[in-house]
DNA sequence: TAATTTCATATTGTATACAATATTGCCCTG
DNA sequence: CAGGGCAATATTGTATACAATATGAAATTA
């Protein structure tokens, strides 16, 4: 249990440049924090998010760690059981197709409006991220590539200039990221770059149709990616596999 | 401003079956009987919701009031602004035009899922839906009505069975409300009953093309009842619109 | 009188304390 | 030794207390 602790302390202060006074907010740091974690796959899914614990690391009480937690929960990155506490989210193979499915939906769509609509700095900002990506990939940063990734999605929808989507595309996005800690098959490479990059180029031309259809079988590639077999939940530790017969 | 807390107590009590003892989540009920009186234009956009004034009115701590708030103004239905407090969101213009847009991208898919996968009990409910509809129009309880004209819609996403999908369409409808009670033209009927019937009988048929260009034709009817033009701000009391010009 | 500063009040942000529930390990029984 | 209950511990849910900020009104000055 101690160890489990100083392990998971480990892990969130490692990359964490929150400085110990607090200008603004200390609710949307500590979430910020914890995101960028379970973005960058330190926090697996399924592991236990304490309250204590959490404050501690950052020392800040329970009660802006309970905010952070329930703000994480709504975007359904994390999941809150009552009175048993928060843990990361653990994504059926059901929900993970149900993410791809609305991605299907809405970043077409999006990357079609991004195309009409982004300005040369825009795409500065694009290839800023690609280039990124492949800094984190050669180091051997899977975590931090695939965020990036994820990013650079979200970068499209900003772009698209429309708020309510964009916010739905972050939250598909986010739950992804939990989707590929749990179904990415291993044997597929990390393909984006390639399909990235001409991604950016549609929109970098205005070629509105083509960027669509880019996102669209972009997606496509992406599912494709995943092995979204039923199987029993992957346990985040000995006493959960153990008891997964009995729940 | 002892008035007004008094005019909105009573205003929240009215309707609320909220019992004393609390058996389950007193954040989630404190959220719902808010989130209705927002619904029903109990509430009007721009209200200032106080912490210690709900929390006397539902006799909970403002521990629980702060979370029920920041769970709606997730889904934006309250804006937090810090260290001011919450009121009932006022979105703008172009904020409505894009609620619509993302309606009109979700909806019409979803309807026609739903056309394919309605059992009979789905149908039924449905009619209830629509029976209540005309039961609140009849009593001139027009809050009731545009809360359940949302409810509709929400329906037939559920019967879609897609969550992910739900979701996003349940928080667009929510705001929906707001738009329509800053936005709606008095001079347009409510007009929705008709359309909705179609929608159930196209459903019931499992006619999935005509679902889905009737909920199409359905949100473009409501669209262009509503009067986007930019305008002041309504304000919600005499001294915010007597400071409209110098904020 | 109009504008502005200042101070008292009210409200929100955060921390802590207490209550309720769940978890864990022990002891007892069979 | 296995299983079940029970008590001790730990964790979450809620309320309250304190700190920081904003609001509003009186008082002062031009």
């Amino acid at each position: 249990m101690h160890l489990a602790s100083v392990i998971l302390k480990e892990t969130l202060m490692s990359a964490l440049p929150i400085s110990t006074a607090k200008p603004q907010d200390a609710t949307q740091k500590v979430a910020d924090a914890l995101a960028l974690a379970i973005h960058e796959h330190r926090l697996a899914p399924g592991t236990k998010l304490g309250e204590d614990e959490i404050g501690e690391i950052y020392n800040v009480s329970r009660t802006v760690v309970r905010a952070a937690l329930q703000s994480l929960a709504h975007i359904q990155l994390v999941e809150i059981q009552r009175n048993k506490g928060a843990f990361v989210a653990k994504p059926t193979p059901r929900e993970a197709r149900e993410v791809f499915e609305a991605r299907a939906l809405l970043e077409p769509r999006t990357a079609r409006s991004a195309a009409s609509r982004a300005t040369p700095s825009d795409i500065e900002s694009l290839k800023d991220h690609i280039t990124q990506e492949h800094l984190a990939l050669d180091a051997g940063d899977n975590g931090r590539a695939i965020n990036l990734s994820g990013r650079f999605h979200i970068e499209i929808a900003r772009i698209a200039d429309q708020d309510t989507i964009s916010r739905f595309i972050e939250t598909l996005i986010a739950r992804s990221s939990l989707v590929i800690a749990l179904y990415w098959r291993r044997e597929s490479a990390l393909c984006e770059s390639h399909a990235h990059h001409a991604l950016v180029q549609s929109i970098a031309d205005g070629d509105e149709q083509n960027a669509e259809e880019l996102m669209r079988s972009h997606l496509v590639d992406l599912n494709s990616a995943l092995d979204l077999r039923d199987r029993p939940v992957r346990a985040q530790n000995l006493r959960e596999l153990l008891r997964a017969t009995g729940e």
